[in-house]
DNA sequence: TTGAAAGCGCTAACAG
DNA sequence: CTGTTAGCGCTTTCAA
């Protein structure tokens, strides 16, 4: 089976490559060919399996009919969740999306952000690191269509969809107060981003109306690539006879996967000496000893909308008009709370 | 900051549209171009941040440097690690990725292959649903360089990179007879897939070197897109009084997670009641209540290996031989076979 | 060393 | 209704 051109059939039919493209691109009617010429050119490229070069057909309709996705890190589940709603969406839209792992790097968060435009994506829909603030203004005065998920810039107009981080992680913290827990810490990392800072504003919230006082021992902030080795001091401190909390609040699902296998390690019963509760959620929460609380995100919306905002910008050009959401966040109460 | 093409370096300079293609493509000492022009280009290139349109050169080099993967899920935390490895790979060689999900659809699967084609990806990685013996033969015989991962086709040439599914099975079995238990249960999926087949057999391996019998009652195959409601049916069969099996091996991480929370939910407990082993792992399988044993996927080495044979092809074109490779995995032992 | 020109496969005015 | 023609932006012979 060899590959068929374009003006293989039209050759094969005595046609012109005109016709044939108007055709196969359904503007066959609209440019009054007959039925029958249509018929005959959709059975013949049909019969011969004829598939358009998209590279061809992309660079002289200046379009690729591709999104492109970047995101911190694809083997993350919840990024992978994500790109699999967005990609079944994309695909009933009639794009295809191609994407890259940031690792968390400016840097090569800006280069993907320039290899997928290279690469000619029509939009981009992007996880970023918040630390690109440049390039994405640039992006926004080349009306060039693209939609921020889970991180975006809290002080540039652009089109976004995030979780509501402060609600979710006050609520999450509020919970533990309404159980009677008085003392309670959070584990978050040191990052910049807005989503953790919102959650750790959350949390402060939640304690601060409760009248209750936030101080160094309870509030750890790991680093972010180091977290794993970090953890266990700051648990060992947290749970020590000085501060000794009896709750804790984990901003991210790692992060609180991790506290806990510590906590187990040094022999602290969850929950009836230490509740925890975590910001997102690993598939197995609710298989872990004890079951994590957490506050769910709703991955799947934040997948489709991002789609159709993006693909809506394109296709209708309408850019000027921001359009952000910002998605609830679901509490789901298990075990490791204690109640 | 506009954007710039070929031609308007090459005005700018003065100089031919060859003369900077060739320099920007490093082929400049090669074409005898004078340092000092080559020095302009370059710097001017930079200084304008020119970009080059992909399809523009993909159309005119009859290539993209890009990959396609495609996957079952990549919502799956297995494919979204492997897809994680295999972008990285792709990076440091020179190519990006796209990606798409078959969801096990084999007619899905065949669309994907060709939409991918027609983008013109120099090769395809893909995890079959191994219902395209066709398709796949096609793209052998068109000398199109793939490489199948996870699932191969156990009766075609190609090239892949899959693990050691029966061997793996078979050890997992193997050490749940070492401690003790006698009647172990098997829970897999209804599939035609050859690792799954493989698993099961290395499980009815071991019993039978072991001299013990195999029969229906502990033999469950489940619907794979209905499992989680199948599941409390048969594990209540299993555990009941006429099986009363001891131990049970999942062929799946999912079907483990979703067998763990039905024995919960029947009060099993395990391993004392029920010794428990998976094939695969979730993240957080070292938590769960017990700690599940698994054979562990080496994840990074299929991502890696695929995209070096991948790209080795691409490139070298030495397409004849076949690279079949299979890994094994790693016996990880917790708590939940009791020992 | 450099440049003109053809061509990759497809789309889209425009003229007939 | 159909065909001619001119690109899309880049690579690459081939000749100068």
């Amino acid at each position: 089976m060899k590959k068929i051109f374009l003006k293989d059939i039209a050759a094969e039919l005595n046609l012109s490559k005109t016709a044939v493209s108007l055709v196969l691109n359904n503007r066959g009617d609209e440019n009054k060919i007959s039925k029958e010429t249509q018929k005959r050119i959709l059975d013949f490229a049909q019969k011969n399996n004829y598939r358009p070069n998209q590279m061809a057909r992309g660079l002289s309709l200046g379009k690729s009919e591709t999104i492109g996705l970047i995101v911190p890190n694809i083997s993350d589940i919840f990024y992978a969740r994500i790109a699999h709603h967005i990609e079944l969406r994309a695909k009933t839209l009639g794009y295809n999306v191609v994407f890259s792992s940031s690792n968390e790097d400016a840097k090569m968060e800006k280069e993907l952000m320039y290899s997928m435009l290279n690469r000619q994506v029509d939009g981009l829909i992007i996880a970023s690191t918040q630390k690109n603030k440049d390039e994405i203004l640039k992006l926004r005065e080349a009306n060039f269509p693209f939609v921020l998920i889970d991180r975006h810039y809290p002080d540039i107009k652009t089109n976004y969809v995030i979780v509501d981080n402060f609600g979710g992680s006050k609520n999450m913290t509020q919970h533990l107060l309404k159980n009677g827990r008085r003392n309670i810490g959070l584990v978050s990392i040191k990052s910049e981003l807005d989503a953790i800072l919102q959650r750790r504003l959350g949390y402060e919230t939640a304690l601060v109306e409760e009248g209750l006082e936030i101080n160094a021992g309870i509030l750890k902030e790991l680093d972010p690539f180091a977290y794993k080795s970090e953890m266990k001091d700051a648990i060992k401190d947290m749970v020590s006879g000085l501060t000794g909390i009896d709750a804790i609040v984990f901003t991210t699902h790692y992060l609180a996967a991790s506290g806990l296998r510590e906590l187990k390690l040094l022999d602290v019963k969850v929950p009836s000496e230490v509740a925890i509760i975590s910001f997102d959620e690993l598939g197995a929460f609710d298989l872990v000893d004890p079951p994590i609380s957490t506050s769910k995100q709703p991955v799947d919306d934040i997948g489709n909308l991002a789609v159709e905002i993006l693909v809506n910008d394109i296709e209708k050009k309408n850019i000027k008009i921001e359009n952000q959401s910002i998605l609830q966040t679901q509490l789901l109460i298990r075990k490791s709370c204690g109640v």
